[in-house]
DNA sequence: ATTTGTGCAAATCGTTTGCATCTGA
DNA sequence: TCAGATGCAAACGATTTGCACAAAT
């Protein structure tokens, strides 16, 4: 516990019952991916009490605080990665279900970016079926 | 015209005043990126009378028919892709510009699927800044 | 004649925001 | 104390849908 404290001080971010119970829950060591929606089911499932828009509000702060990286990889919903490094992932849209792909990759044969443009980042989305 | 009336024909679409508007623009030979809204913009310069509604209504029966490829690339908006082969993106999320990278990338490092999961297509966006 | 598409407006869904109230530093 | 956080409910923006009307086969 005094290691996420750590982690939320360490961004000048308030050390507030639910963004404990929040950052308790993602920064467990383990990497997660999660919706405003799937982490709001998780929490409240045991008696916590968390409304969804603290929920919506600590994720977009704790990305702004690059606590949390953020994937487009579906209209439809916004994923939060609590791996924040340079990786990529696979995903299958029907199970809901998405997989760290370590940045092992060697992508060959990128045209230069466009003139006045530089390349912030690749990002690498393996769609399964 | 009858190029396009091919198209949709081929597809069993129906030809319809608002769907030949749409094609004509969308299958003039040259690859296009287009929203919903885009469409709807560009469309509704000139004279020609179409409801947002039908544009979306088009877009998906073009998508589900194989005619567009979309784009997943940014949470807020989906983009819609003339070109269907196998290919991926520059991205410029504050310029809202879409620029094709042919498949000429090579891809190594990549693990193996998950069990009972296959590759069905890899998506590679590469953002500019 | 029958099927399919169109176009409004209303509905939906994920997300954001305004604001009164509460709480941590 | 008091800036910042919470939690509703209302607002939002993109997209979808229900339904009456119109058009294509």
């Amino acid at each position: 516990m005094e290691r996420i404290k750590e982690i939320l001080r360490s961004k000048s971010l308030k050390l507030t019952k639910q963004r404990l119970l929040i950052a308790s829950f993602l920064f467990d060591g383990h990497d997660k991916h999660v919706t405003a929606e799937s982490l709001y089911r998780e929490l409240t499932k045991s008696k916590s009490k968390i409304s969804l828009a603290t929920i919506y509000n600590a994720l977009q702060d704790f990305y702004k605080k690059k606590l949390l990286k953020k994937l487009s990889i579906d209209s439809e919903k916004i994923y939060f990665d609590t791996n924040t490094s340079d990786h990529h992932h696979f995903y299958s849209k029907e199970d809901k279900l998405l997989i760290d792909v370590e940045n092992s990759l060697n992508i060959r044969g990128l045209p230069k970016a466009p003139r006045g443009k530089k390349i912030k980042k690749i990002e690498v989305f393996v769609h399964l079926k």
